[in-house]
DNA sequence: TTGCACATGTTATACCATTACACAATGACA
DNA sequence: TGTCATTGTGTAATGGTATAACATGTGCAA
């Protein structure tokens, strides 16, 4: 009944839902918001959402934000650098943007040889309130 | 029969009994791993542990680890610089280290500032492997 | 002494994630 | 064509993390 299992390339259905949901929801879910999302796809238990999840984690086309217990799907255009990401959550609005930047890559890299450490990945996540939420807006520039 | 209110500068007993265990340790602790050490100490639910480790996160004295869903002591010898920290956590033998460095620091500040976000605290972990636990070892310089 | 702020104790519950087992679909290959 | 390894799926049960709600106690200040 269910559809072929995944080739390269191709999402399973299972994965498909789970990257739509993220997708159309704009902002982080947490896996349990995904399930009960996909209820009437059929999903019943917790597993089927977090083995979907696995999978587009490790195709880099969804990431986990520690600090929430959450999961985004991947903004990039093309999924095709998974380089170190920083992330930026809105306490205000939750909102979440994605942080791309080669100076703080290659520091925290450099930080990691210098104290011997065999880097495998990095999370950083920034905490604060995004630009519609500032309190105090419309500034005059003096 | 128990200590007086929390005072300046003063701990109130669970306080001390949670930093006490956490520091003990030498590495990272579940609330629930802390929960358990303490049970002798008359510990009984959850929350005591949680209201200690609030404070003491609000203190300086210790910091969550996002990626581990655990604490640890802070291992600045005074606590007084509550700047961006960064761990190293390594995947094979638990052991966190801090890193505090200004240049990455003062790159996610500016990040932040460039996207219009109000940068109020940073979480930076990284995940690899120690210098003890590098796999081969005693490599030759060619 | 009344009220406030804060720390505590307890129960229950909510939320997040994995283990274990059974089954189905696919592709490689003899 | 049949066998086998691999991978995805479905389900139930469990384990791990964190908070809500309510009651009590203690020190301090008006």
């Amino acid at each position: 009944m269910n559809g072929p299992a995944q080739t390269e390339n191709h999402l399973t259905r299972n994965q498909s839902l789970v990257l739509d949901a993220l997708s159309k929801s704009g902002g982080p879910l947490s896996a349990y918001s995904i399930l009960d999302q996909l209820r009437d796809h059929g999903f019943r238990a917790p597993l089927q959402v977090y083995r979907a999840l696995d999978k587009l984690l490790e195709f880099g086309m969804v990431h986990r934000l520690e600090s929430l217990n959450a999961f985004v799907a991947c903004r990039h255009p093309s999924c095709d650098d998974h380089e170190t990401i920083a992330f930026t959550i809105c306490d205000r609005c939750g909102q979440v943007a994605e942080i791309s930047d080669d100076t703080v890559a290659a520091r925290l890299q450099s930080l990691a040889t210098d104290a011997g450490f065999a880097l495998k990945s990095s999370t950083v996540e920034l905490r604060g309130t995004c630009r519609k939420c500032q309190p105090s807006s419309c500034k005059m520039v003096q």
